[in-house]
DNA sequence: AACAAAACTGGAACGTGTTTCTAATTATGC
DNA sequence: GCATAATTAGAAACACGTTCCAGTTTTGTT
């Protein structure tokens, strides 16, 4: 195993190497903004990356890989953003809800590329274990740094504190396959988000 | 278990078209039996149903279709199952989690079968949105049942009951989809659903 | 600089979901 | 009982993910 391995695009082969790797991830996205899952094929990929197919397969071994390895990339980037900054709102509840319409709202901004990286994550099987990681850490970090107002004591998330975001967490990403899959609209997606985090978080 | 039921398959066409529908679902449990969603595959349900293809495509408009009625069917037959029994427990908490280990229980008993309908629901986009909302509805059904502890009194379910179905459903499917795609155990995946529900119901 | 190993290219080829087409069969109305 | 419409069978063809291979280029070692 040579790639997929921690966090992201670094330390991983020479320059020419990575410059291919970030070559198609970005063709990824563009494919993806621009027609959703469908419209990211693997012939297209490669081609619009200046690569050849067979290359595309050994950066991406599929195209579950490669769509969930761009979502790690955007949560990763989204975590460091939120990360940094303090998160306005009284109660738990607010400050969650405040991160998490805020993401809802990036991804409402380029529904084609939020299908496209929400169908492959709940496709993926274990060979994405990785992969699927990266998300699932960013997000967990994102909603605990979001409960404790954006101080970053590290000692003060708690097992339960956790917890609770795994659940919220799971509850946020049964809402955006509902509104990627047109089952449910952007403001009832939003309702419903924050339904549940006033059920989880009484404060 | 031939009439009486009348929840869905049924005063559709003539008896000849009711039985090769029939064939088909029992077809497509059995290969999803034998081997999980790769190998639902169309030919060989259509060759097993004694179908040819383009019957099988007039019945159901695609694999997904296909796998969510399957997924429909069982559903129901699993809420009327459990709606017409009483729960034990003592408490919202209790009730509900019992059902739910119980559910999870029987899927972990056929996880080929399990992957299959789980994976066609999470792929599915709006153009299977009947299909998915027979699905919806069971699972709400359920879970308001077991929280009124099996007392058929429809009046005492409010609104604030479906919403807290409803987001004890999302992280069920959540934690499916991380069990069914190998990404946690069953051990783990009752205990996280141990850890929502006594988050979301503290009675 | 010479060589070996690894990576890359270009393209063919395969598997499976889906579509399409025509002839045979079955159901329906008079 | 028959004409007509709808349904089904059967098979070919297409689309896209994936695999494979032969030849070429790049990279790393001595």
């Amino acid at each position: 195993m040579t790639i997929a391995n921690s966090t992201s695009t670094d330390d991983l082969g020479s320059a020419a190497q990575r410059d291919r790797r970030k070559r198609i991830l970005d063709a990824t996205y563009e494919l993806a903004t621009a027609g959703g899952f469908d419209a990211v094929q693997m012939r297209a990929v490669a081609e619009q990356a200046d690569v050849a197919l067979g290359t595309l397969y050994r950066y991406f071994p599929s195209k579950i890989h490669l769509l969930v390895s761009a979502l790690g990339r955007q949560f990763e980037e989204t975590a460091v953003r939120l990360n940094e900054r303090e998160i306005p709102g009284d109660t738990q509840a607010d400050r969650v809800l405040y991160v998490l319409k805020r993401m809802a709202r990036g991804m409402q901004g380029d529904p084609k590329l939020t299908e496209a990286l929400t169908r492959a994550f709940m496709f993926a099987d274990s060979s994405v274990a990785n992969e699927i990681h990266v998300v699932g850490m960013s997000m967990t970090s994102i909603v605990t740094h979001a409960m404790h107002g954006g101080v970053p004591v590290e000692g003060s998330i708690t097992d339960e504190d956790v917890a609770v975001a795994r659940v919220l967490g799971d509850v946020w990403l049964s809402a955006l396959v509902a509104w990627v899959t047109g089952r449910s609209t952007a403001a009832e997606t939003a309702a419903h988000m924050d339904t549940a985090i006033h059920l989880i978080l009484r404060d």
